[in-house]
DNA sequence: ACCATAGTTTACGTTAACGTAAACGTAGGC
DNA sequence: GCCTACGTTTACGTTAACGTAAACTATGGT
């Protein structure tokens, strides 16, 4: 299905990050792309998991904690067991974005009070 | 009305930062608490822009960025003739946070599903 | 054969946002 | 008079997330 592959450089113009971003992260063991020769081989789920880590850093998550929630969503790590904790963690989650929604929300009604007050000012100007 | 003060290790327990913290807030030029003899006072105003700094950092916001923000506030800053370039600068804001918000609001989507899906797991292992 | 283009590894440099420690002042309580 | 709590300045250390540069490989084009 989905099962295009991309290069190194093709994914940093996509994004907007440079290779070293890329490389960066497969050093930390954020991505691993498989190899064709000593190249580097991206898969289509290897772009997503980029693109969901610089979602995460957007709203402030650290690389580390970019990983945490997308592992979340892979079967893989999640060993039955071990689902009250994982339920846990969900929620934990859950309330640091609400609360991150909240001050986007309160920073947003502050910045509508300083336009209307810059509106009214050019208004007053003409 | 407000015209409380504060000591830096009150404010600091409030927010739950350090005294190191809000001194480093300070020689970056975030704050500017008066002296009494050589300790800090700290004034109902220098609280909010603590306060304001630290919703700033929530939501990943450089501590530069957060007093930029802050700044928009403070009609001080808002010399007149420069009203356009404010509402642009205002506009830009807005997109940046409209577009966290939906980030976090798929995330959350997100963290719905596993969390269906962990419930589900615990209902079979029943 | 030669060059440009895209890729690789290795390693040191950089910035933000503090942490940590030393060395000192000062005011209150016993 | 001394201890304790709270404050100060100065300065070096630390971590995350890359940037930058050097030195090399591989490949397709002319």
């Amino acid at each position: 299905m989905t099962d295009r592959s991309y290069s190194i450089s093709q994914l940093a113009s996509e994004f907007g990050i440079t290779t070293r971003t890329i490389r960066f992260y497969e050093e930390k063991g954020l991505i691993h792309p498989r190899r064709q020769g000593q190249k580097r081989v991206y898969s289509a789920g290897d772009r997503v998991r980029i693109k969901l880590i610089l979602r995460g850093k957007r709203i402030g998550m650290s690389l580390q904690e970019s990983v945490e929630v997308i592992d979340l969503y892979d079967p893989a790590h999640n060993n039955r067991g071990q689902l009250h904790s994982l339920i846990r963690t969900v929620q934990d989650k859950r309330e640091r974005l609400l609360r991150q929604k909240r001050d986007i929300e309160d920073m947003l009604a502050g910045l509508d009070e300083v336009q209307a007050l810059c509106e009214q000012g050019l208004e007053n100007a003409d």
